[in-house]
RNA sequence: GGGUCGUUAGCUCAGUCGGUAGAGCAUCGGACUUUUAAUCCGCUGGUCCCGAGUUCGAAUCUCGGACGACCCA
């Protein structure tokens, strides 16, 4: 049976251009090894540009003085032949240099180079040098091809335009955009720094399971996979949140894991199907505590990686310096819809009524606290632009979350928006055996209702808390909205590296 | 799921009223030993997203489809 992903024998867009480069790459072969590997830089060039930035101190004469002998490799990304005399940009990791090359220095190695295409990945040593136009190079004594580049790469100037064609063939981006490197470095930065944040604060990083028996943790509809030996359906895990908290009842109380989590839910600027969540719980802590480790690792990050606190996203400026407002959801609901009174929030009745004249489209085994999100998501969430911790969500949307003292009918938790999108949930943890059993077969119930998002009944996750979870507080962070929120970006495939996409026609 | 817009050379984009498919960069040939979007001269390069229809004739008009972007649900 034929592979349909394997290409046709004769690929179709085997053009002129690549045509060529193929001979060339022939002619490579031919003389030996086209492909070495035993070339090995000793400098990158971004380094070697901040060694020697100084004009003054590294003017032509200083570097002369010191004769400083380099041996770098990269992409060859411009190339000005003057004759006899040639100019190469080349680009590594860390940033670009340029190469000085010269007939009378390099010989018939400097006739082959002419040959080389703008992509090719090569390899110089020299000793550094400074133009008559100030440009830092590397005056080359040797020269050499270490990859031949088979497609031509999209124009010097415009760079890469097309979004799709940045998404799906990612790395021709990233070797002609600074802006879609810079996001990438960014987002591991932040990464790598909220795993510092938590590591100091003796938290442990942890892995758990991604496919599961029993997808848990969060209302979202899972993806379905299927273990051939064991013959037996699995979930793709939509949160790692009740094996996490089965963590915290072994003991380890501060736990987190940074991971990818899936939904089977729909594309859009603010959803990927596979997206990357930081989840972490600490015992002995409540939903406020929470907050605060909210607050404090956003602010953080937003300093260390980025060295301030204002942020342009979306043509909103963005303060993460000031403290992170807290509102009811009740109270929220209720200053933006003046005619909701306070006696309507337990009244069904009325609820339904409101919803209906919202345009809000509502099923009928929605009760109060339902419906009172449904409004707060159509009338609050998108005007809440400022960092905004939310409050008081209503028991029958929080599955796992511990009941108020004050009123049961509301749990101890948080959710924080900014620029009207959600970016981190928490809560103090329900640690009641009873109750979350009562409240998977809540569930339970609803799942048999029809609704695809409902969460299944988790027994031993019921006995794990038997044995007894410590009063705990837990948290979940969208990386990638942080991360847009930090790199200034409108859509979330903008910092994922190889977003979701149809299948190429 | 609905609406709007887009898809033309490797890349970025023009293409008028339906009448032989265009530019810049890249490529290819030539000149050039301090350029940096190098410059100058010359030559190439097309499944106009796919399919059907209307027409003497379609990149252009109509219908269907694919993919993408944005807005709405």
């Amino acid at each position: 049976m034929n592979d349909p992903t394997l290409p046709p024998e004769a690929p179709a867009d085997e053009n002129r251009l690549i045509a060529e480069r193929r001979n060339k790459l022939e002619a490579l072969r031919a003389e030996g090894n086209a492909y070495p590997n035993d070339f090995r830089p000793d400098a990158f060039a971004g380094d070697l540009q901040a060694e020697y930035a100084d004009p003054e101190q590294w003017n032509a004469a200083g570097l002369e003085a010191v004769g400083r002998r380099v041996r770098v490799a990269g992409r060859l990304m411009a190339k000005r032949v003057m004759g006899k005399a040639s100019f190469v940009q080349l680009r590594d990791h860390s940033g670009d240099i340029q190469l000085f090359l010269q007939q009378s220095t390099l010989g018939d190695v400097y006739e082959r180079f002419k040959s080389w295409d703008i992509g090719d990945i090569i390899a110089a040593e020299g000793v550094l040098m400074r133009t008559k136009t100030g440009e830092l190079s590397v005056k080359a004594e040797l020269l050499r091809l270490l990859t031949k580049s088979l497609r031509p790469l999209p124009d010097k100037w415009h760079g890469l335009a097309d979004v799709e064609q940045r998404y799906r063939q990612r790395y021709v981006d990233l070797i002609v955009n600074e802006e879609s490197r810079a996001v990438f470095r960014l987002r591991s930065r932040v990464i790598s720094h909220l795993r510092h944040y938590l590591d100091e604060r003796r938290f442990l990083e942890v892995e758990t399971p991604m496919m599961h028996p029993i997808p848990g943790g969060a209302t979202a509809r899972p993806f379905v996979t299927h273990h051939n030996a064991l013959d037996m359906d699995m979930y793709l895990r939509v949160a790692p949140e009740l094996y996490l908290k089965r963590l915290t009842v072994g003991g380890f109380d501060r736990v987190y894991e940074i991971n990818r989590n899936f939904r089977n839910e729909g594309v859009s600027t603010r959803h990927n199907p596979e997206f990357t969540m930081l989840e972490l719980y600490q015992a002995y802590a409540s939903y406020t505590e929470v907050m605060d480790i909210t607050e404090g690792m956003i602010q953080s990050a937003a300093r260390a990686v980025c060295q301030k606190s204002l942020f342009n996203w979306e043509g909103n400026e963005i303060d993460l310096a000031q403290p992170f407002r807290r509102w009811r959801l009740d109270e929220a609901v209720r200053h933006h819809n003046p005619e909701i009174s306070a006696a309507d929030l337990r009244d069904l009745a009325a609820m339904q009524a409101h919803c209906r004249r919202l345009g809000i489209h509502i099923k009928t085994e929605y009760g109060c606290g339902r419906l009172l999100l449904e409004i707060f998501e159509r009338s609050v969430e998108p005007s809440l632009i400022q960092p905004t911790f939310i409050t008081a969500y209503p028991t029958e949307v929080s599955p796992l979350a511990r009941a108020s003292d004050a009123d049961p009918e509301l749990t101890d938790r948080f959710e924080l928006f900014i620029n009207g999108k959600e970016l981190a949930n928490g809560f103090s943890e329900l640690n009641d055996p009873d109750d979350q059993e009562a409240r998977f077969r809540a569930q339970v119930a609803q799942k048999d209702a029809g609704d695809a998002e409902a969460m299944h009944f988790d027994a031993d996750y019921i006995r794990a808390l038997q044995y007894g979870l410590p009063p705990t507080g837990g948290l979940g962070v969208g990386i990638d909205r942080l991360v847009m929120l930090l790199a200034g970006v409108p859509s979330i495939r903008d910092v994922l590296l190889f977003p979701y996409m149809r299948p190429e026609a």
